[in-house]
DNA sequence: GATGCCCTTGACAACGTTGTCAAGAACAGC
DNA sequence: GCTGTTCTTGACAACGTTGTCAAGGGCATC
């Protein structure tokens, strides 16, 4: 800035002038210092803009997630994307692969940048910084996931809801012996899709055999030679699965297409898949709508940046079950 | 931090050595600074740190790419981040989503925010801030797309010889008759993926017809309904289509299982897809390796911050072909 | 021609931090 | 006891910007 002034012939307060379009500079010198900033190519620090200026509207927002390779927290950006665009906002998104230690320096390396808000998709790692950054009045949305502590403004699915109707379909539709691969249990949406499926099944005066309830953190393909694995080795076979992630749905579908017994075996998913209609036959899902999901704690975001005081606001979105043919699946025994 | 200071009872100096763990400190100040910290739940402002350091190292690179809601660009990030997690450096990634306006805008306040390097899928359109940005000395890359000017490190498939091996692919199981359907035109690879088409159809003698070359930038869902209506419509009917990109590849192949077409056309894609082998018969492609497309170009790019006056880098991958069935169908006239 | 007002411009402080340097204390060696 | 060295600490400038205020010039009004 200092040399686009020399360069200008003027003081560098005008060139913040022109550079703001603050108006108040005559018409000759605003020229001048264009050509100068042209010529030398200058471009405003938007760092110490901000550390001099009382700013209102967040410039940055954080976005702290799981897991990158999963689809569903792709869309769940796309949807905050969507909204901070409409406030000339960045995202500065991090994922964190599952490890506390990156959940920490994540948040951490977010709030030393002095984000002007931050969605998180939190396992209670980060409790202690996330909490007194909300001391310090910045705003803070959950995702997914219960942290464990006192939370402000929370958006997410009804995990267990959806999974006690994912398992009182396939009892409704006759079976009695339904096998579980899910998600590690550490992680709060898992466990809560257990608790719904062990719920349903009492319900329904049904035994869970916990040889039949597989969990892990897993890819696709891993998942893939597990499920197939499982139905290879054990003598006794289920007539139903649930699948509760999409990583697992999507393993599972190779799996029991591999053992040819996609048109046997009954299962119902959580989170939809892409060609979930195209295999045969199709894959009924639990689905989420993470796009929304996104927007909506982004909304939330810049609602508490406006409103201080607003009361706290949880969402907790029911949801539906698509039936498309693998779910509807009757028991062969 | 001026707070903590006088709440320890310190000069500021000293709280920012403790801070930063310069040493030279007695260990009582040490403590009682410590306390201060932990009591007042101080921050320090990074921004504020790298204004006055003159700091080496990047803290934080941007990237910005072209397509949230394309798996290829979540799994390059993902790559992205994998480097430069190794040297505690964030990743400020925003979406253009195909707008030039929008990656204007974007690549501005990256450069705003000072960003250590950045990572681009340029279609071009921020040409100018970019070259100027390459002066100032940051480190640049590109990634997937030519952006149309002198370039010093690019990272990418090579996408026309990807579709000469997949045309080849299909010519060479007998077919004289094969059908488009790509991107829109004005992005780069899409274009070439065409020139590759049209090259390997010329030199076996084969005529491409120009009906039979469908081109847009659609969701897979909406290629899913082109495709389908192209075949019901048309009386003519191509014995072998070659998709040249991930949703293209999802919407034929749900098209042509709407219609019951699966075995009867032969089916290339670009780009590859989750459950490509659980539909029948599985779906032959040609695959990209965008993790390590994104590893590659981050490593570039943390490469160029340490050598500055290295040589450009153009890495060019040539992508394999994956046989799954769908692709060694033959014609069935 | 003096006064008052507005318009343009620049000097300076401030934002929160780190680098530089010097002052003061403590200690060792003569 | 004096000198020199080391260790701890703080004062101050600087990073690149914006907010505040005052100075100077031009112009209208009396």
């Amino acid at each position: 800035m200092r040399d686009v002034a020399a360069e200008a012939g003027v003081s560098f307060k005008t060139v913040s002038r022109v550079v703001n379009r603050e108006g108040g500079v005559s018409p000759d010198l605003v020229e001048r210092v264009e050509k100068a900033v042209a010529a030398l190519g200058y471009r405003p620090d938007h760092r110490a803009r901000l550390l001099r200026r009382s700013s209102t509207a967040p410039a940055t927002i954080g976005f702290v997630w799981i897991d990158i390779a999963n689809a569903f927290f792709s869309s769940v950006l796309r949807g905050i994307e969507e909204v901070a665009d409409t406030r000339d906002c960045l995202v500065l998104a991090g994922s964190t692969e599952w490890s506390p230690e990156r959940e920490r320096r994540l948040v951490d390396a977010l709030v030393e940048r002095r984000v002007g808000g931050l969605i998180v998709v939190s396992s209670g790692a980060a409790a202690e910084t996330l909490q007194s950054e909300m001391q310090r009045g910045t705003p803070l949305v959950f995702l997914d996931l219960e942290p464990g502590f006192d939370v402000v403004d929370l958006v997410r699915t009804d995990h267990r809801a959806g999974a006690v109707k994912a398992t009182e379909h396939l009892v409704g539709g006759g079976h009695t012996d339904i096998a579980y691969f899910g998600d590690n249990l550490d992680i709060f949406s898992a466990s809560e899709r257990l608790i719904g499926f062990q719920t349903a099944m009492g319900a329904a005066g049904l035994q869970v055999d916990d040889k039949q309830v597989i969990t892990g953190s897993h890819s696709g393909d891993e998942w893939r030679e597990i499920i197939r694995s499982f139905f290879e080795s054990s003598e006794h076979h289920p007539t139903a699965i649930f699948t509760t992630q999409n990583f697992v749905t999507l393993g599972a579908v190779q799996a029991l297409h591999d053992l040819d017994l996609r048109s046997t075996i009954a299962h119902v998913g959580f989170d939809d898949i892409d060609l979930s209609e195209a295999v045969t036959p199709g894959v009924s899902v639990i689905p989420q709508f993470p796009r929304q999901l996104g927007r909506r704690a982004a909304e939330m975001l810049f609602n508490r940046v406006e409103t201080d005081n607003a009361e706290p606001v949880r969402v907790v979105v029911e949801p539906p079950l698509i039936e498309r043919g693998s779910g509807e699946i009757r028991p062969s025994r």
